[in-house]
DNA sequence: CCTTGATTTCTGCATTGCAAAGATATAAAC
DNA sequence: GTTTATATCTTTGCAATGCAGAAATCAAGG
């Protein structure tokens, strides 16, 4: 809220005091109603300040996106394949749900920093560890990334998280006839527990790659465990 | 580009005409481009008149999702549950691929509306056929949907598209001595083909999906397939 | 004919992203 | 110490945007 009128010229705008401020911004103010002047009205600078550093409001976002998995810390190269991949994707998952607001920036700027290659290059190992063969290895980070994004920016959306009173009531109001299986499901959807569809996904992913590559003809290491 | 100067009044202005120009707009300007004024302007009324048929922008993108999942065709109750979601996760594919600029709508607008319990009516049929017991099913639901959407939308977004000829290039480029698996699988990249990861996704998740079920104590049922 | 309601347009305003140019401070060159 | 250069920041301005408010138009019923 200080306007200061401050003098141009430079006086020590870090700009990742700027990226920190524009996910405060946006996860306060939403999607919607997230804009750089916001933002530089958070760190009480001009408008052009911030746009002078990262390009555009577009390289702001590309840029608050690099932030947040840059949190992402390296998983032990020495445990099991799956307990690698089980943890990285929690990670992305307590991401999400710190970040609810901001995480969904991961989905569209995608492999664009280093730091992405070096979570690649960890998930690579893994699957080779796991002995997948060169090519499905590929494919399967890919698809593996894909998911594990999709499960956590649901849970940042609070579609995974325990079924809401107001989606309770709508279900209720379905029509039986129309929707039976739904309906005998009610019971189900009052038990659900936090983060159980996360990791029920997560084991049946991890469970299924390594099935996929035993069909695959390959021969699989050792070490292994869920979580 | 008509201008007109066309008076106010009732002149017969279709809803559904709306939604289609905007998903057209939508898919020709991207994200940042898309505009009210723009899908008034191509279908030559004015702004307030779809503003009027849908209250604000957020109202006309969420109709737009709506239309975009009302084009998935039921499947074949009597299929064996393994090829219904397979067949309804290449539908979601196919739609990704058609709408790419559009299709990230369904992430951000989910359940709500009556369409979306048609389908999750299916994907819960679906799973209890397979066996899974009932509180595994909601979770597992939800789970799967939103692995299937991740899958899709980075489809979309050409990020599961067989590597780039600048990905390559990076890859490339990158310190084999800090990316050493990466570099080994640099053949791999170039063998890409399209369609594989997605495919061999849904696989791992219908196989660890029946797994994990199989691990609940629970008696599947005989029908099954991949695709 | 008048009224009522649904639909469309007109006008206007606050906000936004961003280009262009000017102002300032810091550091390097002389 | 002065000059020059360069990176940093501010000022100004503009076109585009989302949307509120009021008016205009048309259809149907009384």
């Amino acid at each position: 809220m200080p306007k200061k009128a401050a003098r141009p010229g430079p006086r020590g705008l870090e700009p990742e005091e700027i990226v920190t401020a524009a996910v405060a911004v946006l996860e306060e103010a939403g999607p919607g109603g997230f804009s750089v002047r916001k933002v530089a009205a958070l760190i009480g600078c001009d408008v052009m300040a911030v746009l002078y550093h990262y390009k555009s409001k577009e390289g702001l976002e590309r840029a608050m996106a690099d932030a947040l998995n840059a949190r992402l810390v390296p998983v032990d190269p020495d445990a099991p394949w799956r307990s690698r991949l089980a943890e990285l994707a929690w990670q992305y998952r307590a991401l999400a749900l710190a970040f609810p607001k901001t995480f969904p920036l991961l989905l569209r700027f995608w492999v664009t920093g280093p730091a992405d290659y070096r979570h690649a290059e960890m998930v690579y190992r893994a699957l080779e560890d796991a002995g997948l063969p060169d090519r499905e290895v590929v494919d399967c980070c890919f698809g593996w990334y894909a998911s594990v994004l999709g499960l956590a920016a649901a849970e940042a959306g609070g579609l995974l998280r325990p079924a809401g009173a107001e989606m309770l009531a709508e279900v209720e109001s379905l029509p039986a006839e129309d929707y039976p299986v739904t309906a005998r499901l009610l019971p189900a959807f009052r038990a659900q527990k936090d983060g159980r569809s996360f990791e029920l996904m997560v084991a049946a992913l991890l469970e299924g790659i390594e099935r996929t590559l035993v069909s695959s003809g390959a021969s699989p290491v050792p070490g292994r465990e869920t979580r």
